[in-house]
DNA sequence: CCAAAAGTGTTAGCATTACACCCATGC
DNA sequence: GCATGGGTGTAATGCTAACACTTTTGG
């Protein structure tokens, strides 16, 4: 953005940053959390795993979590989440970020902490989780090799109560899903390779909770000059088949040079 | 977003998620360092500090660094943030949000981890940082208080090589300022409560390197709900005096209830 | 032939762009 | 009075929103 001209700094040497040598820093470690988003055509999915916990009565039960690890020494925050998630859905594309940590000293206590304790072999006072946004394309196979893997698809309107503090973290990886709808092309990260116009409407009216103009959409989504047509029907259709399209990523980042507009913000 | 009826859910039970009992989570410690952002009226300026250090060779020498530290086990990421800008800016109104995590296990090395283990008293393998973002009211008072503090705001074009991987941080703080100033109105947290519209212009004009026609800018700002005139002008200028403006961000806020629209992506 | 979903065009309104000159003040 | 920077208007363009009917296929 700016160039880096050969100049030295000549400071005062009066002041230099100190630590709080009183402040202790045992004691910790770092866990990724994972929220992976599917679609399947008619409703969002995000990928749950079960957990035994014994409950404080000391009866034995389970409850669902989003999947996630402590992270190892040896690792960075990327290749945990996806060490993690690659559990679940094995060798496909995934589209993978990292949102915020969750750093809460209170998040993970009491029951919650001696499960992590026990389960991984350690005793930490405190845990920090780095939550990860993800989206995979869903299909029939996924969903059984997830289901062989532990895992389920669970539609996001019947997500009801999980362990930790993970409805936290869905409901703000919930939040960065809309937004990065708004920023960029990601329904394909969703869409199998060759969709149609409809599916990618549907798709935006699941993520946005709107109804959408077909002609509107289609008129737009033609406009765009990364989304080709890819020379194949639906078949076997008990209506008129619909057109295949293809994304079309090389000509999305080639054409993308972001041009300066006046629109930084809301309008009037 | 969406509501969460009362469902139960009945998982086979043959699959539970597993740790990896292989891996280790000893000697890891968490950071924070901040990106502390202020605009002078001609360039944006970063907040940067002295750190004594000594090279492979023996001699000691000091560098620069963004102001950082440890997080204790009693603080959570955004407290340690504000502790770290605190010291050095004081009480005003710092706007602070988390970025991303830099994790690379081999970030910190040798002489740098050296470094830290000896400031803080400790023997870590590791340390991962939680880089923060951040933008302030920058005025002379504020210049002057910083250096009494031991810390000074460096014009972006004059910074050179950082300690640690401090460049890479600084680099995906410019990164989040341009997408920042593209989403919402943060401006107003560069500059003082009554401003110009021209010194709006020329903030936009810096962080965005472009040039904007004035006219339409104008034009665009007044015809904003939530920038107010102040009722002031300038006063003791060699020239016509600009009136000042205020941004009000309650009307922001009541108003800003997002709209769909099928805007989503770059365009042709 | 009927059901079901795909596909199609036009108009009005609004926001953005490009562009050149006059105005108020201190010195 | 002159230098300095503040302040103004219009026309062309392009994108978005609203709106209803025809087409193609399988059964």
């Amino acid at each position: 953005m700016r160039q880096v001209p050969d100049i030295s700094f000549i400071f005062a040497k009066t002041h230099i940053w100190m630590g709080n040598p009183s402040l202790t820093y045992d004691n910790q470690a770092i866990s990724v959390d994972c929220t992976v988003f599917g679609f399947d055509g008619e409703a969002l999915r995000v990928l749950l795993i079960r957990r035994r916990h014994t409950l404080p009565s000391g009866t034995e039960t389970a409850d669902l979590k989003l999947p996630g690890s402590l992270i190892s020494d040896a690792e960075d925050l990327p290749s945990a989440a996806n060490r993690v998630t690659r559990e679940l859905v094995g060798s496909r594309t995934i589209y993978l970020k990292q949102m915020e940590v969750f750093s809460n000293p209170q998040r993970v206590q009491g029951q919650e902490l001696m499960w992590i304790n026990t389960y991984y072999g350690v005793s930490l006072s405190r845990v920090l989780t780095v939550a990860f946004f993800a989206m995979v394309k869903l299909d029939e196979k996924l969903i059984s090799y997830t289901r062989r893997k532990g895992g389920r698809w669970v539609e996001l309107g019947e997500v009801r109560q999980l362990a930790l503090d993970h409805n936290k973290i869905l409901v703000t990886a919930m939040d960065y899903l809309m937004h990065l709808f708004q920023q960029e092309p990601v329904a394909f990260e969703f869409l199998p390779r060759k969709f149609t116009i409809k599916q990618l409407q549907r798709l935006y009216e699941i993520v946005f909770d709107v109804e959408i103009d077909n002609r509107n959409f289609r008129k737009k989504i033609l406009s765009l000059k990364y989304i080709l047509p890819a020379g194949e029907c639906e078949e076997r259709v008990a209506h008129k088949p619909a057109q295949y399209y293809v994304f079309d990523r090389k000509i999305y980042k080639r054409q993308n040079k972001k041009i300066f507009r006046l629109n930084f913000v809301g309008g009037k």
